[in-house]
RNA sequence: GCGCCUGUAGCUCAGUUGGAUAGAGCAUCGGACUUCUAAUCCGAGGGUCGGGGGUUCGAAUCCCUCCAGGCGCGCCA
């Protein structure tokens, strides 16, 4: 509905401009109207007119007006002030109410991505220890951006890194070597980097008598212990219902010759140069703060290295954008990165880095201090545990990623009000429940729409016409967060409608016809809550 | 010291990329269950959008500056 608009719009204001008016380059986005009464989208373009042409906002908003040719039967149109006030016709309102009831579960059909490759990133872990609350928060987002962005229409993939060369996995079979020896009945000292978690001595005592033997040889007990801890994220991810379509290893990264391949590209291009024997990104020359280390003065790459490499593959797999969803803590990460992919003379505008804050808990008033290397932290495992998998993804999705966020154990567990969950769940619960108790399939209506014409019945059927244009929006923004808040709103229109009408009881087609609504609605909040990986609730 | 993020109602947070009178939920107070689930609905109170400057028709949103909190500033990953 809102390109309809759009296009009329671009269409008027080339009539304009070809009576000589001075036309804005692009048009402003259409919004949703904030104020009630006054329509459901609305555009400012008569202000720009108006600043672009000396006239006042009025006229230019009239003129619009009166030039703009609109489908009537769909789109009405009226100038307010500076403002154009677009309202959907009750007509147009009942057609996106049959399009939802003949696409289903399939509506709305967007293909705003054109089947464009993506490959969204999330959570990459290193295998040094089980995933903790930040991780799930990575996780949620991640997921719901793949979701979203196959919704409408791209091609995704969803990929994890693993992190398993180098001295983290060094220090986890140190750490492991550490703990065989404990059990052993020697007394040990930790080094200040070592992992001292009780996972590791789970581990030592599970598999004692198999690794005993192997108690020196740190760099066995380091791949051991990688490998058992990816396990345990993967069956973590699994009961956060979150699914990844691929992993990519950093060590076949070098055995494929990759890293080296990407370190003479860059020199080629000459963005690395040779300084106190080691070798370093010009990343300065685009802007980072200082040239970065990309291969030590002993030889081996670093980290950087590897994944510049890994980056370069992205692309070189041809993905269109990709999406990577970091920790906060590596934002300095991003400009050197980017730099290098720069260098190598690829679209690093299309890498989009979503740098995810902290996640801090609260149980019982107090913040449970979260930290892997001195082990104390509450793991992703418990909380799911403890507040379920549902609960975790909306409240980790109803924030922005860029702010701390605070999660309050006890306040997530309650079953009552305070917990935004379940006002959505309800909803689809009632609409279950009025099935249960009616004798009619959702499947099986034939329902005369013209016949919903109480206000709180088309407010219900304005925000599902709303649906489409907020996953278009969402996804656009990569902001899943848009759809939470979007079924909150739909939740609340239909709780008002259950309030004042009723359903079962009226007259046969009144009733087959909010029966109807009941689906439709029904359908959106499961749509949208697929999305962010909840499952509707049949009951409360 | 430098860089990134944040600061909106008592609390937790939205705010559609600069638009109309800043919105929800919780908490507080007052109403609505003999009817499809009251985990709901209706109403009331509550705001110098961290402070101060600026940009323009118009700023919570952009710029400058100060204040507060968090996170970074390795030839670790």
């Amino acid at each position: 509905m809102e390109k309809k608009i759009e296009e009329a719009l671009k269409r008027t204001l080339e009539k304009l401009k070809d009576r000589g008016w001075d036309i804005p380059s692009s048009l402003p986005p259409l919004q949703t109207t904030r104020l009630k009464g006054k329509g459901d989208f609305t555009s400012n373009l008569p202000f720009l007119i108006s600043s672009l042409n000396s006239i006042p906002p009025q006229e230019a908003s009239q003129t619009i007006q009166k030039e703009i040719s609109l489908p009537e039967q769909e789109i009405t149109v009226e100038a307010a002030g500076g403002y154009l006030n677009f309202s959907l016709t009750p007509s147009s309102l009942y057609k996106v109410a049959r399009e939802i009831m003949r696409q289903g579960d399939s509506f709305p059909s967007l293909n705003t991505g054109q089947g464009k490759k993506v490959q969204v990133e999330f959570v990459s872990a290193n295998p040094t220890g089980p995933l903790h609350v930040g991780h799930g928060r990575g996780a949620s987002l991640g997921s719901a951006l793949a979701h979203l962005l196959r919704k409408v229409g791209y091609q995704v993939e969803s990929e994890y890194y693993v992190n398993n060369v180098g001295r983290q996995i060094a220090l986890l079979g140190e750490s492991l070597a550490l703990r065989l020896k404990e059990m052993e009945g020697e007394k040990i000292e930790w080094g200040e980097d070592h992992y001292k978690g009780e996972y590791l001595k789970n581990m030592a005592e599970k598999y004692f008598t198999q690794l005993k033997e192997k108690k020196d040889d740190a760099n066995f007990l380091g791949q051991f212990a990688a490998e058992k801890l990816l396990k345990e994220i993967k069956e973590d991810l699994k009961s956060f219902e979150v699914e990844i379509d691929s992993y990519t290893f950093e060590n076949t990264l070098y055995q494929q010759g990759k890293v080296i391949e990407a370190i003479e590209e860059l020199k080629t291009k000459g963005a690395i140069y040779e300084k106190d024997g080691a070798w370093w990104l010009a990343s300065t020359r685009l802007g980072d703060e200082k040239d970065r280390v990309v291969i030590r003065k002993d030889g081996r790459p670093t980290y950087l290295a590897s994944d510049i490499a890994y980056h370069r593959e992205k692309f070189r797999k041809g993905y269109e954008i990709i999406v990577d969803i970091w920790g906060a803590d590596h934002h300095g990460y991003v400009k050197r990165l980017k730099s290098a992919l720069q260098f190598l003379g690829l679209p690093a505008e299309n890498l989009k880095v979503i740098l995810v804050q902290m996640v801090s808990l609260i149980k019982g008033g107090e913040k449970i201090p979260l930290s892997t290397r001195g082990g104390k932290f509450l793991s992703l495992k418990d909380l799911i545990e403890e507040v379920g998998s549902d609960v975790c993804h909306f409240i980790f999705l109803t924030r922005r990623p860029d702010t701390q966020l605070e999660f309050d154990i006890d306040l997530a567990k309650k079953d009552a009000p305070e917990n935004p969950v379940y006002y959505v769940q309800y909803a689809h619960a009632r609409i279950r429940s009025i099935f249960n108790k009616a004798e009619r399939k959702e499947d099986s209506l034939s329902p005369a729409w013209e016949l919903l014409q109480a206000p709180e019945e088309k407010e219900v059927l304005r925000k599902l016409a709303l649906y489409p244009w907020v996953l278009e929006n969402a996804a656009e923004a990569l902001e899943p967060h848009r759809i939470t808040g979007y079924l909150q709103e739909l939740a609340t229109s239909f709780h008002k409608f259950y309030d004042t009408q009723r359903v079962l009881g009226e007259e046969e087609s009144l009733m087959e016809a909010r029966l109807a609504l009941c689906t439709i609605t029904r359908r959106v909040i499961a749509s949208g809550l697929k999305i962010l990986g909840v499952k509707p609730k049949e009951r409360m």
